[in-house]
Formats: structure tokens, sequence, C-alpha cells
DNA sequence: CATGAATGAGTGTTCATTCAT
DNA sequence: GATGAATGAACACTCATTCAT
């Protein structure tokens, strides 16, 4: 009987990480940021605390994990083609991408607003969320740029202001937020002039 | 008879409690809500940690104050003549007035949308904050009815999330968001139609 | 319009004092020891924490005080003639008064049995207690010897305890502790043989 | 695969357990209540602070753990073949057995009388030393029916005052305190009529 | 005489993190 | 890899006591 290949490891490790972060996001995302803590995430996730320092540096680094990779998520329906170039057809599937990705993934998206708000959180992973974004913000000024805006970083701005202040309303109040309408105020807002 | 006169220990009380106000406020901002110690606010306010307890019932107490001070600071620029009645002046007013605030006070900002996510600590302001919202939106729903929209909740939802998230880029980064360009786009969009 | 004279002082001083007392041996009875904070018991009295210290130098002092007083209350009902000589009828008047000052005044016995399990001030007061019970305890020898008891120490000891556990059983639970009968008992239990 | 065995760990937690319990029984025996903080008994102990809430969920705990082992104790010589019913012989057998475990016990029978006259803390085993003490109770009173006195319940609150009054004078004084003698008194007290 | 603002050491409790097994 | 006993610094909060007025 051979052990466990390499790969296989891997693979199971993997999905062990994946497995805790779900768990600790839920956890953050219901109970505070400071409530949240590694005994209660490793209980639920059914493991002990030590391993979660197997699989996690500290918890900053478990937080800094789930941020990146929700992002991650949320880039593949932006400029999807991935050739810089956003159309608006392109900017309209974001919008309601985005949307669709907030109503499904509440609790992602509570965390993340909290940790914009988490100095200390938000100051280790602001580097490589611009990483990440900066391209975003390139690709978004210059569709408003070639739309004829005179000002498309200050479109952008906007923009990007919108998404989050919509965002963050859904996610304080789901269940009255119209945002049906409120996606179709948007549509409008960006759309060609 | 009192050694201090009962109008000396008033002043003195009024005093302390705002200083130690604006010291929390600033601390909470800077460092985030749960590393905002009491041993920190007070060693930053220079008085000794007993003394936050004689002028505030808890933590928690401390962030109430702080919170409903700020918001009666705000409801002043809306609806200014308090008729419950919004004309279209006092709507692009009030604009200009929120932001002002914002520019001005951004710990106090940074602040209250750390509370917004922050459920324990929301779950207990919430009741007080809804007996101040609560007329404001009515009055806002009034004006946007009057204004001949067809869905004039949605309006309003609109509206607030598009102040909060304005603010809320705003705070995360006063240097380069372009408030004035942001300011004029929204004046736009409310413009009656 | 001459000034208070010094007795007049005197005795506004110890009227003054006497409620503290009565107050502070109320509270006390009432929260336990650790829950009668200085400060609770100088509101509940109507006056200054700091004021209390002009009184008593300290939460120490302060139960001292009342325990001696207690006790003087309860010397006068022993050997009322104060010649060292107990008689039958002088036992049992003793008895019926010490049952009589406990129902009354359940909160300072509640005290009494509190601090003598409360080592830190048992300490304290035990030297002064010693003087005040000594001789009742030398005249209670001298009776039970001069009854025809083999070992009146014993007997001495065994009526202490038994006054003792009636007095804690009845503070317990005042309202069913049968008091009457228990009493009659005890009559019956040292009448002379 | 566990690093310890589950066996192991269950050895661990019981010895730490019953070895954090005697130490926080002899510190509070000996300092009194509010002065044996978890700090002192941990330091006793020998651990950290912060193991003492692995094994006590709170101070509150910890103090209902040791009141419980301890009467779980005495429990076992009164009625020792639990048919609910008590012979003559069994009643004494307890009493010889009750101060037994006094003088073996000292510290805990300290913590008991300090217990007792702890309001909070009393209030809260109250429910749990009910649930104890009911049956030796409702036994007590057969007996004393059978044995033809006219009023049982009286006698057995007055065999139970005379057991505690005695048990405390003895805890408060074991050096001195004449317990065979007394032992004698209380036997003849209840002999069968 | 009288006040109450102020102190600081203390309390019970939590929790990220370590490490022997 | 995996456990959970153990740590220690931190937390919110209390309170006897002091002292300027």
């Amino acid at each position: 009987m051979s052990p466990r290949t390499d790969t296989q490891n891997e693979k199971i490790r993997l999905e062990r990480k994946q497995q805790i972060m779900n768990v600790a996001l839920k956890v953050i995302a219901d109970n505070g940021f400071s409530n949240a803590s590694i005994s209660r995430i490793a209980k639920e996730a059914g493991i002990s605390k030590g391993l979660m320092y197997n699989y996690f540096e500290s918890k900053e680094d478990l937080v800094i994990n789930i941020m990146l990779e929700g992002f991650n998520q949320l880039t593949n329906s932006f400029d999807p083609n991935h050739d810089g170039v956003l159309t608006e057809e392109e900017l309209h599937f974001f919008i309601d991408q985005s949307f669709q990705t907030v109503e499904q993934n509440i609790p992602f998206w509570r965390m993340y607003f909290m940790v914009l708000l988490q100095p200390d959180v938000y100051s280790i992973i602001t580097p490589q969320l611009e990483k990440i974004l900066t391209p975003f913000y390139k690709t978004a000024i210059n569709y408003f740029a070639s739309q004829g805006y005179d000002d498309p970083v200050t479109e952008v701005r906007f923009f990007a202001a919108i998404m989050d202040g919509v965002g963050l309303h859904y996610i304080m109040d789901p269940e009255n937020f119209p945002m049906e309408g409120v996606k179709t105020k948007i549509h409008q807002l960006f759309k060609c002039k």
C-alpha cells in the first residue's frame, strides 16, 4: 500500500484550507471581527486550534487569504476577455455580475467592508489589493475616456463609490433594499451618452 | 456648602466629557474599533482609566454618545426650517452640507462606517439612530414623490447609498478623491426633472 | 449669634455616625460584604464619599464599629445586674433576649455571621470582641459549675454553639424557621436538673 | 491520530481539575471569599490565570463545583442503605460521620459557611443544594415522626441548627473546641425517648 | 465641614499563539 | 499531520482612598 502522493496531499491541504476559509468568513461576518476568535472558527470547522496554524500563519494571514480569494472571484466578471479594453456591454455585465456576487455572498461583502475600515488589517492587504485593482482602474479610465467623458478619473471614482455604496446598503438590509430598482437606475446612469 | 460650586463642577464635567469624546473619536478612527481600548483612550487623553467610568457607563456608552453627538450636527442641515417639507434647494444644500461635514470631520465618519459594520455595537445604537433618521427618510420620500418619481422609496434608497458610498470612498482616500467633481455629478443627478 | 457649642457639634457628629452605620449595616447585609461599596453606602446615606472618611478611617473601621456597637446592645441582657453571677432565671432571660434581638435585627446578625467567616476582618475585631466576651464566658462557666455539671466548659461551648446555630438558621430562613418551638426546646434543655 | 491519547488527556484534565479545586478551597478558606482572587488561586496552584478558564467557566462555576463535590461526600453517610428510612442507629452514625467529615475537612466547611452568608453566591448554588438536601430533610422528618415527636419539623430544624452551630464553632476554634464532649451530648439529646 | 473629580491597583475574563506529545 | 493543555498579555470594568477646593 503506497503512501499518499505529494499531489494528493496537496489537494487535501487545499480543500482543507478552503473549508477553513469558508467557515471563518461566515463566523466573522456573523459576529464581527473581534468576536470571531480562532477557537470559535476552529470549533465551527471541526478541527483543532493548533491545526489552524498549520494552514495560516496567524489570524491576520487568514483574513488576508479570505479577502484575496474573494477578489479573485470578482475579477473574472470584469473585462472577461482580458484584453484591457472594456466595451459598454462588458461594463453593464460587470454591474450585474457584481451585485449578483454580493447577493450570493453577503458574508464576504460584510467582511469586505469591515476590513476596509479596520486600519491594521487594511494596511496589510492594501498592497496586494492594489496590485489586483490597478489594472481594473486603468481599464475603466480608458473606457470612460473613450466614451468622451471630460474627467474619466472622476467618473471612475464616482462609479466605484456608487457600487460600494449600494453594496453597503444592500448588505445592511438585504430584505428591504430595492436592489432591482437601484440596479436599473445604475444601468441608466452609465448608459452611453 | 460644597467646595467647588455646582456650576464649577458642571463646567468641569462638560469639558472633560467633551475632551474624552474627542480623543476617543480620534483613537477609534485611527486604530480601528477593537484596537481602541479604554486604556489607550485614557492614556491619550491624559487621564486615568478609572475616570473614564466617571463620565461614561461603559465603552459602548462612550461610543453611543460620540455617534449621537455627531448625528445631531448633521441633522441641522437637512430641512433647515424643520417644516417636514423639502424643497429642491434644501436638498442641494443638504448635499453640500453633508460633504462639508465629512471633509471637516473625517475621524467621525470613519467611525460611523466602522460602527455600521460592527454587529454588536450597531445593534445598540440602531434604535436611537432610527429615531433620528426616520423623519428624514419620510421627508425625503415625500420630496421625491412630489417631484413625480415613480418609485420614491427606491429613489431615496439610491440617494442614501450614493451619499454613503461617496463618503466612504472619500474617507478612505481624502487626498486623491475628486470630491468637487463628484459633488457636481450628484447635484446634476438629483436636479429637478 | 454664637457658633455651635462643642457639645452640640459632638452630638451632631454622633448622630451622623450612627446613621451611616445603620445604612451601612443594611447595605452589607443585603448585598454581601464585597458588593457593599463605600460609594453605595454613601449614596444610600445621602452623603458624599469623602465625608465617610471624616467619620471612619476606612471601610474596615466602619465594619468594626458596627460590630462592636451591636455587641454592646446584646451584653446588657446577660447578667443584667452585672454581679458576675448568673441565676437560672437570668440565663433564660438571656435566651429570650438573644433571639428577640436576632428577630429584630436580622441584618446585623447576617453581618455578624459574615464577619465571623471573613478572616481579615475577623482578625481585627477579635481582640476587642474577646474583651467583651470573656467575662460572659466566665460567668457562664461559673453558672454551669454551680448547677453541678461535670464539664461546665463543654456545657458553655455547647450552649454557645446551639445559640449560634439557631440564630444562623433563623436568619437564613426567617419566614419558615419554627423559632417558637425551638426556643421552647432550648429552655427545656437548660432547665435546672 | 492524536498525539496524546484521549485517555491521557482525560487523566490530565481530571487531575488538574481536582488540583485546582483543592488549592482554591484552601485559598478561599484561608483568605475569605472576596480575597481569593483567580490570580491568587492560579499562582498558588502554580498555573497561569488563563488555564483556570480551561477547567472552569467562571469563578462561580469553580465554587459550585467545590461545594457540590463536598456535599456528595457527606450524603453517603446519611441513610447509608438509601431506603429512605432512617433507623436510630443510622442517625447516630450520621452524627458521627458528619463531625468526622468536618474535622477532616475544615477548609471545606469554612467555605461552606462563608457561602451560606454570601447572598450572590448562595443564590446560585441554592437550587442544586436543595435538590441534594430535600430528600434528607424528608427522611429526617419521617424519622422524628415515627419516634413519636409532636412536631417533627421543628425537631429536624432544631437538629440541623445544632449540627451547623457545632460545626461552625468547631471550625472557628478547632484547637480548643471540646468536640468529643459535645458529640456525646448530641447523642444523648437525640436518643430514643 | 463637605464635595466629588481623580487615581491606580485590583478584579474576572478572553484569546492569539506555542509546543510537548 | 494533529491535538488541546498551557501561557501571558491584554481587555473592560470596579473601588477604596485622596485631595483641591
